[in-house]
DNA sequence: ACAGGACATACTGGATGCAATCAGTCCAGT
DNA sequence: ACTGGACTGATTGCATCCAGTATGTCCTGT
């Protein structure tokens, strides 16, 4: 088959497909419990459906397809119990990570920051809000000397991803204000280099943020705990 | 290709392969840096490449395997830093992991912990105790309820079990005195009921063999830094 | 009319084969 | 003698093809 798509020769087409396919995900293109069919990918992505699937246990591993032998694959679905977990391990993930990175955070850094959560408020759309939000976090994040860390972190914001999506749709004003907030004081313990408080808030940020999820179970899978 | 191998029909292949050769990297049958040739493979799991292909994906995305395109599969090595991020990530998920896992185990359990503390002390071989300190940690894991927390704590082990291998095998008989004291001061404060105590027990028993890791920066390769 | 079972279809899993790329080697030029 | 470049062998990446399995439908029997 001819090849159509520009960018062919740079890299694996297993890899292209692969960050396809999440960032589909992730934009909610594809919703958690939607099935996934091999052909369909690798017509969408010009290729045959060997690196479709090389693609897609790639994606089982990080979380964000759920593989059945012999019968195929869907996007991931995380029950409340899953994503709550999740919002654990993220809350004593990332004030390490915030220590990492922020000994190497400049004043430029902190000033996009401030503009990021100001452009926050101002936002309207749910997509550019998670947009915004997930930009201003891992630019907290950007630190040199993290690899595994960082990574692990954008697998976990990756997997909930859809679920932040429901929620943002139906939080109400008052917890929007919490929210801008917690990011406006992030930037001030950053700015004061106040780094103990700055991890504070952000394992206040993630818990809060979780506790606000379990009190909408409408947004998740009513039972079905698939394992894993 | 006649099958060889027993089971065929169980699982898929992938799965089969990918299993035999995580167990075949944690065993340290193959150690960090080693090549890996994806005919090779496919000739000792009894298949065509196309199976071995997904299981090094899958290897690769749990952190034991790297890919670098057209060029083939290694596995993976970790530098002094990253294995020590891992170490620091384990310090904070693990007590997560066993305060929710403590709520639910039975008298049974904790006295096979104190059996496993005790068969530690006698081993004599390295593998032995290898094997036993991986049980013994996982054993206070055995949590009903959890599912991302526990799959992740156990990656964690499996990317740095080449060097805990490697520094068990030269750690002098006063440090092993504290890392089993440690143990039985863990299976006491389980045996009380004082998470508290256990998760702090957790926590310093981790950063202990972190700390003690990096007295031994020999064990790790030279300098580059393979970013993941 | 309804339950149980055989069939058909669609899709996944895997094997083979071919093209592309990389690494090591040899040779030519300086 | 040493550096730079073409060549060859080995290995990876992908496409096509075939076999096996699961799901949905239709038919048969009660």
């Amino acid at each position: 088959m001819p090849e159509l798509t520009p960018a062919t020769r740079d890299g694996s087409a297993s890899a292209r497909i692969a960050e396809g396919l999440r960032r589909a995900i992730l934009s909610g293109e594809h919703r958690p419990g939607e099935r996934i069919v091999q052909e369909e990918l690798a017509e969408r992505y010009g290729g045959s459906r060997i690196p479709v699937r090389e693609a897609l246990r790639q994606l089982e591993s990080e979380g964000l397809v759920r593989l059945v032998a012999n019968t195929g694959a869907w996007v991931q679905s995380l029950t409340m119990a899953q994503c709550s977990e999740v919002y654990q391990t993220r809350e004593r993930l990332e004030p390490l990570l915030l220590r990492h990175s922020a000994e190497h955070l400049t004043d430029d850094v902190v000033h996009s920051l401030d503009e990021l959560a100001q452009k926050m408020e101002n936002s309207e759309d749910i997509e550019e809000f998670l947009e915004l939000d997930r930009e201003f976090h891992f630019a907290t994040y950007r630190a040199e000397g993290t690899y595994v860390l960082r990574d692990l972190v954008t697998r976990l914001w990756n997997t909930t991803q859809p679920y932040r999506r429901a929620y943002t749709s139906l939080v109400d004003s008052e917890h929007m204000r919490i929210f801008h907030d917690d990011h406006h004081m992030l930037v001030s313990a950053l700015r004061d280099g106040d780094l103990k408080l700055a991890e504070q808030i952000v394992a206040i940020h993630i818990r809060r943020t979780r506790v606000n999820l379990e009190r909408h179970p409408e947004i998740f899978p009513p039972t079905d705990p698939n394992h894993e």
